[in-house]
DNA sequence: TTTTCTATTTATAATGT
DNA sequence: TACATTATAAATAGAAA
């Protein structure tokens, strides 16, 4: 992208590949800060590497989890909105299990 | 950024922020699918808005849950090292639990 | 309102140390 | 091997349509 226009596809040298990684990783966890901090929504990243036996996330840990539990809570099936207004008892039943799962995952770290 | 090095902070405005939102939103993601790609590596994220019922992803909804679920059976606790040999059997049952959500989201799609 | 334009800032690939 | 530099590509804030 600079002194050459990339071709975008897997960087088969490991060592350019590194670097890219740590580059291009710290750029996409302060974007992801940016649109966040500007606009005033919720978003998290998760990034995996061979680098780090943790993924490398944004914001932290704890608020990743409140933001993908929020996700799991609105199943794939509600976007193409069938559904919707079936299975409602289900997904309460879903949803309580969830913070049952929270509040356990709580008191595991305060114990 | 340009023709003003704007200041890191919740934008006012509504319409300049929606503006800005769709703008950085979709070069977010962007850049997600480029590291991911440039690095062989896996990562998402997930924005979420006032402009949308459903969150924005990378990659898709389905590649989401899965490395959310990755991520979900590595409790926090693991990356500060302190009770990682502790409290083995309260994180077997969370992982656990957590598999039987996904088994009855599953059931309810299917149903 | 939303889209297009563009001056300027930011990101970044290659190179140097 | 990792960090600093730099020339160029990409992103983008504000204005204009």
């Amino acid at each position: 992208m600079t002194r050459k226009k990339v071709k975008l596809c897997y960087i088969a040298n490991d060592s350019t590949r590194k670097v890219t990684f740590k580059k291009r990783k710290k750029d996409l966890l302060k974007k992801v800060s940016e649109l966040s901090i500007l606009c005033g929504i919720d978003a998290c990243a998760i990034v995996y590497s061979p680098y780090n036996n943790q993924p490398d996330v944004w914001p932290s840990h704890h608020e990743v989890q409140r933001i993908v539990s929020q996700f799991q809570r609105m199943p794939e099936m509600e976007q193409s909105s069938w559904m919707v207004d079936q299975d409602r008892f289900l997904r309460q039943r879903i949803v309580k299990s969830n913070d049952q799962l929270i509040k356990q995952r709580k008191d595991s770290r305060e114990k």
